[in-house]
DNA sequence: ATATTTAATTTTGAATTCATAATTACGTCA
DNA sequence: TGACGTAATTATGAATTCAAAATTAAATAT
């Protein structure tokens, strides 16, 4: 009897992941045209499979779709994150009441150390670094939630509003805050104050909000889609 | 110039509208084989828009894929749901919350009205009309929140919730508590009072997940997948 | 030159076809 | 009878094909 059963992903599975980062990263832009054709010979395949990757990235809100018209990286408003924000919120509290309750001493250890990673790449003004260590944070306490459901929910918002590039328009008023609210996210969770933890998770997405937005005002002036 | 363009959606999205009901409704129960040539004849269609429509689905839960071997409707496991109420929790929490900012006297009068209609389908034990009503009352909150990414997500996780079928399961005594938490739920809108009415319908939420769940391990007593 | 039709081209939507994997049916042998 | 292996059948994955819609290019008129 075979228990460890081979299964090869599908291929449309693959290019929902390819092109999930292709979108998330800026390789494509917002509000970039995608010919079906021209992509499809990008990772040589047919247009089926192609084609069923995007039906579903336009159920998760990265990409457009018109009849007969085809598909479009979807734009990122203000409109759209002043909706989402507040569901982020509410998702990042809920992972953050959830971790404080699962969460064993060593995990704990670990974010601290992700934290100090953090702090230093702050410090030295790395951005790209400081991005990347702040985004770990995140995932660490989601991922101490144990929650598969709030795991995939949060990552598609987090994912639509990764692509707003805001980070390159944050002042060091900003940055500093920032990296204080980070400070206050530690020490709840050390203490394990879930709720205490909730209420700042959600108050440092309302300030990252504020980032975001002020980016994309000087972004996006008008623009309709 | 052609303002009033007719836009026929393309027959996936037809399709997803239709499993998806086939699914929530119990027409196709969990665990139930999808065989993408019966389902095809059923609807007169070809493989293509059906599998589109499926591979949606699969995301967004109600279908579940496995490569080379076919699509099963997803069954309802307490595993499952024991993620899925925390989240569902939080997103109506949110959306009480936001009601409570915008919703208008005359929304809320609304509210009331089929709140007394749902009050007078427990009293004469109309086990269906009790539940499209009390259904409704949620969706009209969701409604008055008026954010669409919250409406999406909660509805996506309510129509998984609505599969178990455990209302036939709930006790007098359940049904009287149950309808006890939504005259606090009108209370608190109607005070405008959001917090409290968060923290209410958090708590509602969990109390249905103990009917839930109890219907589910009779239901359900192991079987995998 | 600009606007407006009309024709040609391209792109998309969906059915069909083909290859491959999985399942079922059958036959053999212990 | 039942376990095993092989062939036949069926179902799925993905490329191809075909029809229809949209876009672009060309032609005509103003």
């Amino acid at each position: 009897m075979n228990v460890e059963t081979i299964t090869r992903p599908s291929l449309h599975v693959e290019l929902l992941d390819r092109l999930r980062s292709l979108i998330v990263e800026g390789e494509l832009p917002p509000g970039t045209k995608i010919p079906e054709r021209s992509l499809c010979e990008r990772y040589g395949v047919s247009r089926t499979p192609m084609r069923e990757a995007l039906k579903v990235l336009a159920v998760d809100g990265l990409v457009y779709l018109e009849p007969n018209r085809g598909a479009w990286v979807s734009k990122v408003t203000v409109e759209e994150l002043e909706q989402v924000f507040p569901v982020m919120g509410a998702l990042e509290g809920l992972s953050g009441e959830l971790a404080c309750e699962r969460i064993t001493d060593e995990e704990i250890a670990e974010i601290r150390k992700i934290h100090e990673a953090m702090v230093k790449h702050y410090k030295g003004r790395d951005l790209v670094r400081y991005f990347e260590t702040n985004q770990a944070i995140h995932e660490a306490i989601l991922a101490a939630a144990d929650n598969q459901e709030l795991s995939t929910m949060y990552r598609s918002l987090a994912a639509r509003v990764r692509r707003a590039r805001y980070m390159a328009n944050m002042t060091d008023e900003r940055w500093e805050q920032a990296v204080r609210e980070h400070e206050d996210i530690l020490e709840a969770l050390e203490a394990r104050q879930g709720l205490k933890l909730a209420k700042i998770l959600r108050e440092h997405l309302k300030s990252k909000f504020k980032t975001v937005r002020d980016w994309l005002e000087v972004q996006e002036p008008d623009s309709l889609n």
